[in-house]
DNA sequence: TATGAATGAGGATTCATTCAT
DNA sequence: TATGAATGAATCCTCATTCAT
């Protein structure tokens, strides 16, 4: 189970992304990803232990680099959370629409699966609390006002969600983002809407 | 094919409501689900096509009802925009708590399924239409204000959502309730969040 | 299990001849039959004991239909071999062509199912009978020449069979009669068929 | 479903056709043809599309063989049209002694079967297109006389069915020879059989 | 390491038969 | 007698997994 030929497991994980978001898991056949994959079906078994390690690994995978690529994000805005908030939310859309296939990827996990992940579950936490940790930075900085910004950091991912997973309207990448900022920064800045708006 | 008894009908998706959201689809055996509802096996293909349509039967059941308590909650608020969507909200957050089950089924759900089953897909638009005719509602009213109705109304059945999806926090209906009207309701409201911010 | 209504009876038969003269019989299913039929599911065991009997009955019925007309036929023919014989070939012929489901029909008997009902065995012995008595009557009145009237008796069906059961060719009535009289006749007649050919 | 390995594929086969012969088609368990075989039941689909297709497969592989022996023997007589019938009928009969299983597996193939396995029809067409050839080879030499070789020719390997499909009477093999052999020369040969009798 | 033929446990589905009405 | 909803034993077939090469 060493991984010896990295090129070849992301091969795999690759063929398996697209085959997982485009069907239900047990529509998906391991000899499909095999061939979709350019590999023996054995060879499946040497880079993963089965098909529910495949199944989680893709979507670990996939976790990683979103969550590698928005670190890098936040990482060049300093301590600015507005500006990190609106990088996230610009990250995850740019990452939804570039990688069509990981939201509706996502919707397949269960709690009952991922309980033997305990590497995924680590990421899904991971990304919460990344953006949990801006909003406390934000409401430190007396700049964000929210009683429980573990249930907002919760939200906002599935903002995007609600969109990707849905192939209908055909939203534009800068539509989604512009809503969603705007949807999210009244969330948490508006400190008196009631007087704002009486004004 | 005909439904021959509505009664033993609802007994076999109640059944199998809750097994298809203990485990993923390919770990319930229709036997279990047959004897779950105490019924022989070979009923069960008297009043579904298959275990694809059972299933699908159980969400679509699931939503009708969660539909028909929105609809009759709405009704009753006569035409107070702030006032339904609260409504609806509440509803949404209680059927979420009342059906712990049905989050968890949908998860599964891919859009490549619902195309087989067309009235289920209607029925998910039906909620979408009734959250976004509330939503224009307001604004005609000029109590909102949002440029994306449409995608709002995908928002706010995925804050639920996001909540009840994972269940480690467990955080209080009440509690959910009062954050995501206090999410939506700043979100729809906020005419000009930065000018208000600004003062 | 007292047949009370014939008529339904032979409905059942008529419509289950149709079904399992088209198809191997595991592909004949009972409801389709019953529908055919016009009467319920249940209603076949009520004048049937179960599928095989069923099936079996269907034969039977043929088989005695044919044989009643043969009798028929050979009684007006008094004692004249040459006469029976053509009369014979003529109405099985005849018959073939009237129930052309009936040899189809026959291809899938198994003698295995003979067996549990032996009324048809000896309907079916009653026929090879019927043809091997003329043959006999032929001899021993100087007409025919024929070492083993037994196996000739089973070969003159299988000469209509042979044209029946292909559906290819499509034969008439008429020649096939000629062809096969023609056939019988020279085999059974040629006392000395090279000195005839020498001449 | 390419084919891997000829030699299991025969076994199968062989396997396949004892059962075949012994009961009908639906009271042949796959799992007992794998088990005869001496292979996994899953190992069936490799080599199979499907019992359908076993089953027929069975049969165009004795059909096959018959047809090669038929070939090679006819092969050997050069251009004589009666011994050339003669070694047609010898063969016919020593197969079906040989593979008495042959005959009652044939019992059982409908057309509608056979419609979908388009090789098997065409093997069946080939061996009434033989004789049929070497009728219309004597017709032209002289020696025989048929006004429809094309009816002739399916009534052959009927004559030795005829006898074959019934177990009772146990014929033995020369005894059966020399009577199809005797009957079908005479058909053939006895341009005016009316004449020579009177003679 | 890589393969894919072989496996057989597992499960969906069918359909003859029953039986309450 | 007539029915057809209900049944579950029976069986085909799938497909994750193994293992000899």
């Amino acid at each position: 189970m060493q991984v010896l030929d990295d090129q070849k497991r992301l091969k795999i994980i690759a063929a398996a992304a697209e085959l997982f978001a485009a069907q239900p898991f047990h529509k998906v056949l391991l000899s499909d990803v095999a061939e979709a994959a350019g590999v023996g079906k054995g060879t499946l078994y040497i880079y993963f232990k089965n098909k529910d390690d495949l199944y989680l690994s893709v979507l670990y995978s996939g976790f990683s680099q979103l969550l590698d690529q928005l670190r890098e994000t936040i990482d060049q805005n300093l301590q600015d959370p507005m500006q990190n908030l609106e990088s996230v939310i610009r990250e995850l859309v740019r990452f939804a629409y570039q990688n069509p296939h990981m939201y509706e990827l996502m919707r397949a996990v269960s709690w009952h699966q991922v309980a033997k992940h305990a590497e995924w579950g680590a990421k899904r936490a991971e990304l919460r609390g990344l953006i949990e940790s801006i909003i406390r930075q934000g409401i430190e900085g007396g700049v964000f006002d929210d009683p429980h910004p573990e249930l907002t950091a919760r939200f906002i991912p599935n903002l995007v969600r609600s969109v990707m997973i849905e192939s209908s309207p055909a939203v534009d990448q800068y539509t989604l983002v512009e809503h969603i900022l705007r949807f999210t920064r009244s969330a948490l800045t508006a400190k008196e809407p009631k007087i704002c708006l009486e004004k």
